[in-house]
DNA sequence: GCATAATTTTAACGCTGTAAAGATTAGATC
DNA sequence: GATCTAATCTTTACAGCGTTAAAATTATGC
């Protein structure tokens, strides 16, 4: 391996994280398809089968990168949520502000490769659920019981939804986007004051 | 190439459309990822550059399975839209049937290969351009002019990410799927009669 | 200092997309 | 009907991929 003063050593002594870290520039350079064990391994200054060693496949790494970007997903979203506008709307802003910082990582995470490196992967899945149940909770403060499930898929598909296309590059892009999410998740009915 | 008899012939014959509908077969059992031009050729009983004949790549494949699928969603959506429900509810219906029905064309349509093998088809940005207007055009009618395109975007984002979540297992299956998206789409207020 | 365990490398297998060159066949012209 | 041409398909080949197996190297504990 190469190592930041051209000298060479044979163990790289930090290898995961670089290979975490090298991953996700790859997976926002070029999206899910870019990510390579080769080229992974190629950037960390080591040769491919080196990764074996702490993942075993390129699925793996996928898994550990989601695994991450879910994490992350939901302290952002808790965050938003212990802020001044505590309520949906903040929340829905925060999901929809991920998805745009981290448009490589949101597809991995929701795209179409996730049913085959999640399978079976229970952190994932708990995760996952994590972020809805945050949704969830907050709904359950001002509706009935029964109206809660469709309000919450309403409300998911909503963001899901917009977060993907602007990632698409299908919002044609104005002066604000933020602004623009804003008045868009404003349209469900977000924007009332949160229940105590 | 093998024929029905069991016989064997140089020249296929009918080789093009061969080629896409088994692509559109594969597409539909694994997804995309599962596009691959030596599977292809193998299903269609012809070696693998034979479809270099009509195609130029893999993702030139593609290309003409996303452009059939948007031609299908249009006419699909026009269908709805002539019906005797003539709103934006019967309208959406129809695009999450459609992805429903083509969970893995959709992906292919609106997923992250898409910038890769869209590069420069002016037919596919056409084609998408259309299904937005069917529905920008039926806002127009009852919408100020200002109001219109955040109703767009908020009605496509919501449609999109519900057939999404829907495709993806993400929706906890119910008795009866269609009227769960009714539902949804219904908190929209997109229930409301046409203006004639 | 030495044995052991952890880490990384090289070599190899079967898969992929696709380019190049050659074989085969269909169709037009005589 | 024979022949020439153009269309169609095959074989061969190359570089790159994920991954496995075996060997090499280095760090660690005694």
């Amino acid at each position: 391996m190469a190592t930041h003063d051209g000298s060479t050593r044979y163990h790289h002594g930090n290898l995961r994280p670089t290979l975490l870290s090298v991953a996700k520039a790859l997976l926002e350079e070029g999206g899910p398809a870019a990510l390579s064990m080769r080229e992974i391994g190629r950037r960390a200054g080591v040769s491919a089968p080196a990764a074996y060693h702490y993942f075993n496949s390129l699925d793996a790494i996928a898994a550990a990168l989601a695994e991450q970007g879910f994490a992350e997903l939901s302290e952002s979203i808790d965050a938003a949520l212990a802020g001044p506008r505590r309520n949906l709307l903040a929340g829905g802003i925060a999901y929809v502000a991920f998805a745009r910082a981290n448009p490589g990582l949101y597809r991995l995470m929701f795209g179409e490769g996730f049913q085959a490196y999640s399978k079976g992967n229970e952190a994932i899945r708990a995760l996952r659920m994590q972020v809805y149940r945050q949704m969830k909770d907050d709904l359950e403060k001002r509706l009935t019981p029964e109206e809660v499930p469709n309000a919450a898929l309403f409300l998911w598909s909503l963001t899901h939804g917009l977060a993907l296309l602007m990632i698409d590059g299908q919002v044609e892009p104005g002066a604000d986007p933020d602004a623009r999410v804003e008045d868009i998740l404003k349209l469900a009915g977000m924007g009332l004051p949160a229940a105590r």
